[in-house]
DNA sequence: TGGCAATACCTTGCGATCCGAGGTATTGAA
DNA sequence: TTCAATACCTCGGATCGCAAGGTATTGCCA
């Protein structure tokens, strides 16, 4: 999860609303976060430092937009490398 | 963590903690799962029809034989598509 | 022979987390 | 004017993985 919200992030600064439908997007719908798991999901991440977020309006609608930090994307980094070694491991033990 | 167990006891009938063995192994350590979750799971997929068990005694050591019910093996399918179709998501969201 | 590692089972409780369901407010189209 | 879409948020339930604890046996090694 933390591994898909930061990608999300690291390609464009998004608002939550935003990122649940960047996700859906780039996986045709295969992927489709609830609302009430990305918004809190959001404030984890920005309370451990590795987002950081600023409110902006756009057209009367007001978004909180974040954006990674530099330490968001070391740990998005690391998260890449973990997620390929348990995709691998689970194939590894599936074949 | 379902399509973990399967698969490791359709290669073969395995007890709790043969499966542990079997997963750690084959992930050369990657995979290493705790007691705790092992043993509640084979419950719960045993309840759910998806294996049954039998109770066999090897070197003085009683163990819980778990072998795929012909549902478990149709559910090792179906975990098997969706696990490919989660990972190529996640590919897709993170690439 | 005494003790400890390994094998093998099991249960309990904590923490994390994902989601559904509900709520608020605005804009824009029908 | 009403409804879908946009956009935020919160709460509670259910699940789940794990650490930690427990029991019992075998077999090795000091």
């Amino acid at each position: 999860m933390d591994f898909l919200l930061l990608a999300a992030i690291a390609r464009q600064p998004l608002h939550g609303y935003g990122v649940v439908e960047a996700i859906r997007q780039a996986t045709g719908n295969e992927l489709d976060l609830a609302e009430g798991t990305v918004y809190p999901a959001l404030y984890r991440l920005e309370r451990a430092g590795l987002l950081a977020s600023s409110w902006k309006t756009v057209r009367g609608r007001r978004r909180r937009i974040y954006r990674l930090t530099r330490r968001g994307r070391t740990r998005l980094e690391r998260e890449r490398r973990e997620w390929t070694a348990f995709a691998g491991a689970v194939e590894a033990a599936t074949a």
